[in-house]
DNA sequence: ATCCTACAATGGACGAAGTCCAAGTCAAGT
DNA sequence: ACTTGACTTGGACTTCGTCCATTGTAGGAT
């Protein structure tokens, strides 16, 4: 059984076949799948999975924290299991190819307190967007 | 005429009522509204005015450069007449209210070469989210 | 090993956001 | 005033996501 699975036992989680195979679906790096991906991906392994459970799989992992919901603004969002290493993304306009980046500095100490307008801010998202060699004529 | 108006008319673009009543919609700083949001409002002046219509103009809009899309990930992609001075976002995670904030120092000169993978990369887009004073208990 | 039940899965209806199109309308150049 | 190509319209359609009543089952209790 996969580290996550074994975490999200010991929180109480029931472990289902569904569970499952949404966790095997989501493992490795630069994963970063929409909903209906992984529900297609997840049905290869346990064919009559629904829909519906995807998605309550997906949400209940985001609220555990152990998944990233990426909002690439292509049309879904995207799920990213890559939580536990702090990152942002770069994506290419045309085909939406994303990649994991790490850019130095802290754009939260770059946000002036007077620049808060009263708001508590606890997280930052960075998005850069450009054209993958792919898409480079 | 607004300017905004004049500088549309000179790339040729036919002034109807439809679309000066969406970029009456729009006048305004720290203006962020829904596709829908702006459809209410200009169906207050013009009640006959279609959401596809809405969506057309600001298409448009967004294409000519005057206006910027911006995804929150709330539902509705919202619509920004700030675009001529660079800018990014503060938003509150509770109720979605959105802020302009300046940030110090450029977020593009933090990602370094290796961390670009081939692409070229031409735009930035940073969210800050918090929870905003109104939603602070 | 079997039972029990609270939790989870299902599928289909529903909703929100956005796109598309054929038909009708009109801005603006002549 | 005429003409015409650009614009608008309303409604059908698609995609992404949520909701819910019903059915199934994981895992603790016996
Ligand atoms: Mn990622
Ligand atoms: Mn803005
Ligand atoms: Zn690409
Ligand atoms: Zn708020």
């Amino acid at each position: 059984m996969s580290d996550l699975l074994e975490r999200l036992r010991t929180r109480g989680w029931r472990l289902t076949a569904q569970r499952r195979v949404v966790a095997e679906v989501l493992e490795g790096d630069h994963v970063h799948l929409t909903a209906d991906e992984v529900h297609a991906r997840a049905a290869q392994r346990l064919p009559e999975i629904s829909r519906a459970t995807v998605y309550n799989t997906l949400g209940e992992l985001v609220n555990l924290g152990e998944v990233i919901e990426v909002s690439t603004d292509h049309r879904a969002k995207r799920y990213d299991p890559n939580a536990h290493r702090p990152h942002h993304h770069l994506l290419c306009a045309r085909c939406g190819a994303i990649r994991d980046v790490h850019p130095v500095g802290n754009p939260l100490a770059d946000l002036p307190e007077s620049e808060r307008f009263g708001f508590s801010v606890s997280e930052v998202e960075l998005t850069y967007r450009g054209i993958c060699p792919d898409c480079t004529v």
